[in-house]
DNA sequence: TGCAACCATGCAGTATACTACATAGTTGTA
DNA sequence: TACAACTATGTAGTATACTGCATGGTTGCA
């Protein structure tokens, strides 16, 4: 368990950009009922595991709205079994969509390097 | 060549966006030095080409700055050979991370669909 | 010639995702 | 006990990427 600096430090993710992240609702630590002096908040591996999701996700082009369906999939008790496997083929649609446009934006970059290359100056 | 309105229906990008990266320097489209009638603006299909690029390269999670600097390296005769290799190289590598985030991001959703399967209800 | 459908310019407003700052309280070490 | 380094809350500001609106001009067809 460790508090925001440790966290922030660990995942390479500003204070400001975590506490961001959990007002918007992608994951959330936890206090320690035990103490009474102050109003500390404590984060674990699941929370580090999550962050470096958002951040890959980010990477590729999901928005935080579009990362949030698949986190609430991922723990949140309130949706049923059908809702969350539809949301997570969803998004799995979406991985292949992208992954085609990576491939069509890899290849114009190459031939757009191909063409530079082979030109007479 | 076509006027924006079509340009907007052949490539499904609102008028307002397409005129906005035209400010913004992504492609310029040209007006016919004969007609002294009107500023219409025609487009070639250089720049319906660029519209779907872009359009492909945002879906990935690049930005308008980072797309410019492709799209500049292929077609800006101001830079240099050397300059214009360097970007690409440096956005090719971006795509390899890319691709190895998006392959991460679809592992972890598909695992999380697995343990949804398979849990007991 | 009237009129719908297009064209241009400019500027204000919105959504998303931060980012910074002010304020105030807590903890650990010298 | 002083003080650096952390903690929390709240609010305002910024950057990016649109989006809409007002205004006014042009084109093509009945």
């Amino acid at each position: 368990m460790k508090l925001i600096h440790q966290l922030s430090k660990e995942t390479g993710i500003p204070i400001g950009t975590i506490r961001f992240y959990e007002k918007s609702g992608l994951f959330r630590g936890e206090t320690k009922k035990e103490v009474t002096t102050n109003k500390y908040v404590y984060y674990g591996n699941d929370v580090v595991e999550k962050l470096r999701f958002i951040q890959m996700a980010k990477a590729v082009g999901f928005t935080l709205a579009e990362i949030k369906e698949v986190v609430d999939a991922w723990y949140k008790k309130q949706l049923s079994q059908n809702a969350k496997i539809e949301v997570l083929d969803r998004k799995l649609v979406q991985i292949e969509e992208k992954i085609k446009d990576l491939k069509a934006v890899k290849k114009q970059i190459e031939l757009c390097k191909f063409n530079i290359e082979n030109e007479v100056s």
